[in-house]
DNA sequence: GATGAATGAGTGTTCATTCAT
DNA sequence: CATGAATGAACACTCATTCAT
């Protein structure tokens, strides 16, 4: 066999390989790890299922896989915004939007990763949460920053609005296809909220009594 | 056996129903539908598995049951702020913490009726989705009507905002643990970002052009 | 329930136990613990496979159940021999014997015992491998202690013999049915060879060099 | 390809093919036949699974080849020394030495030779259990003449007494590792001990009792 | 001479469910 | 009111084997 054969065979199988990913991504995102069977990978390739164990170890690996995919990017690109010299406002703004954005592109990965990651073995599971808690970590100091910069406003609870935010922008993976507006928009705009709702000056009333005014506000609930 | 005793063995029955049922929230909760099985709600209540058939007719049922008591009280009060006399941003305001205050008292319930629904068999996961959409609708409206009589910027696009305002007050669910604050001030802080963010004046670089508005930030990411 | 009922019940189940762990035994005897298929065992009890698992956790366990089985009485005899008052001749020639008789009883148990316990997790395996090695360790007391106080011959290596008629009374569970001679009969005849062998003078040819005295013989292998 | 070159890939696979044989001699006699995957054979000789294929057509088929090489030799031998015109003890000595000293040489071949070839299909299980067979009936010849001529005891059952013989020397596969003496003085040990039991005068007590002599001893037990 | 890719049959095991008691 | 016993269906995974290259 030559090194051109062997190349094109080791092309063909990490191609192959790729597939096989994919089509998992696929399954996991649509009917979580656990209602998730091998069989309906294999099913989705028109494969027998012992053949996705010449590719794969085990589900399990499958699903580290996946998640891992789930995240590149991610943290790069949050990275490099943060290290930006954008000021603070804009700065959010664009993280915001930077995690809507590969949702587009592989949406399965994305979901994946979100709604299964909980399910990794607890070694893997650490590896990756701790690139999720440092997507937080780089939300909460943009945040925080802005505040004590005098950009965004001082009287919501800066973790909150953190995760809030993020929660907001990772919803989007499980409804962006029921809005008739393009990803793009869809983030911008949900950006523009949050940068704008943080940069509006105090003024609702009872904001420095939150606990009263929820008593009264549950009343209705 | 006399009827006050009938009567109590039913009082007795119901009761240790509502424990069993607690025990399958947390169970559906913790470990998802699929990843869960009904030999850990049994061991929850030092019960043998086969003793829950006697409560349930199957694990579907308890889902929906769990899902149905998810959902109690959502509607009744949205409907009731959305009849009510306050102006759009302080129904909106109160819509939106309404739709975390329940993760106080039964948290179980609600983050499965958030995250499970999904696997429930076609005819109970329209009755159920049926209420979602209507959670959806009543915080459309508001929203439009928000737009349509000027308390609300005209900039963003309607739908995307509903969307995302509820992924973000549902996504508390998963992570109001993690923040030293109360959940009514949790609710309060978002609400208030929420409202200020869709009262502040449309002002933002590009936003009539929001494709090409982040190209710069494209760049990068 | 009453304690009745429950005594039968629990009583039933035990029983049922029993010819489930018996299945086992004659099944790892037959076909050795790698060989044999848990539906191997179900089809000798008429049982479906996945009801095995009623009773036992594992094939492992089950394993691990029949080997302790298989040693139990065996080191109790033993020390009971070795701490008696007899002569060493006499404790050597009940020694072989008891290490014969079980097999009259529960052949399957010893036989799995003595053959399959290698493939024993390593933590149950070290526990029956001690059993093992303390009857060694019996036999080899009981061995030297009579060269030493000149009841049996000098000139054999006490390691070797211990491990060797040991492995000649174990070999008796592969072939006892092959020989028209009741067990009993056939464990004193060899325990007598044994005793024999070990209480004769000295006296072969070139017993102090037994490497050169196979030599003619040894030519031919 | 000259004819030189065919002969010398001949030459090659030959060797090759031992190396298998080997490969696989090796891991069938530490794992069992159905403990042993072809994987690790494959893995023993760096060479992926798929190939072993070339030089086997089966995995029965190498272990038919193992077994039949760890009788070689042995037949012959024994023949040879029945043949021979020593006298009944040393026949018998000569034997007893024999039927251990192959573990010498290739310890591996004969470990799956007695512990596996049960696993063989039955044509060739029969046809190497005949193998087996003669070997024993050499033995018991040898045996019986012996006590026909007066050289050995007559009060032992002689087929015990064969099989007895041969099941101490083979299980020295098994052990003789564990004994810190040459093979060879482990194997002329345990000739002499047999050989000087059978040639002892009878003098047991109740040796011609043996059912009775053993209830008494049972009491032991 | 050896391999990459794939497969069919089978493995041990889990699980929701049933039913007589 | 609850359980012990059992089961059918599915599950993730292993393995010996094949075959085109």
């Amino acid at each position: 066999m030559t090194g051109q054969e062997q190349g094109g065979a080791r092309r063909t199988r990490r191609k192959r390989r790729e597939e096989v990913l994919d089509a998992a991504a696929r399954v996991f995102a649509e009917r979580g790890y656990h209602g998730a069977s091998t069989q309906d990978i294999a099913d989705l390739l028109g494969m027998r299922q012992a053949s996705l164990y010449y590719y794969f170890r085990s589900k399990e690996e499958a699903l580290e896989e996946v998640c891992a995919r789930g995240t590149r990017g991610f943290i790069e690109r949050a990275e490099a915004i943060l290290a930006g010299d954008a000021d603070h406002p804009e700065k959010l703004r664009a993280l915001l939007r930077a995690q809507v954005l590969p949702m587009q592109g592989e949406p399965d990965y994305v979901r994946t990763f979100l709604n299964e990651r909980k399910w990794l073995p607890p070694t893997s599971r650490r590896r990756i949460g701790a690139l999720a808690r440092r997507i937080e970590e780089i939300f909460e100091t943009v945040i925080r920053d802005g505040i004590a910069s005098g950009s965004f406003r001082s009287d919501l609870d800066a973790r909150s609005v953190t995760f809030g935010l993020l929660g907001m922008m990772n919803s989007a993976v499980a409804w962006h296809r029921r809005v008739d507006v393009p990803l793009a928009r869809l983030a911008a705009d949900l950006a523009e909220l949050a940068v704008a709702g943080l940069m509006a000056r105090a003024g609702r009333p009872g904001a420095d009594d939150p606990g009263g005014a929820g008593s009264a506000g549950d009343g209705i609930l």
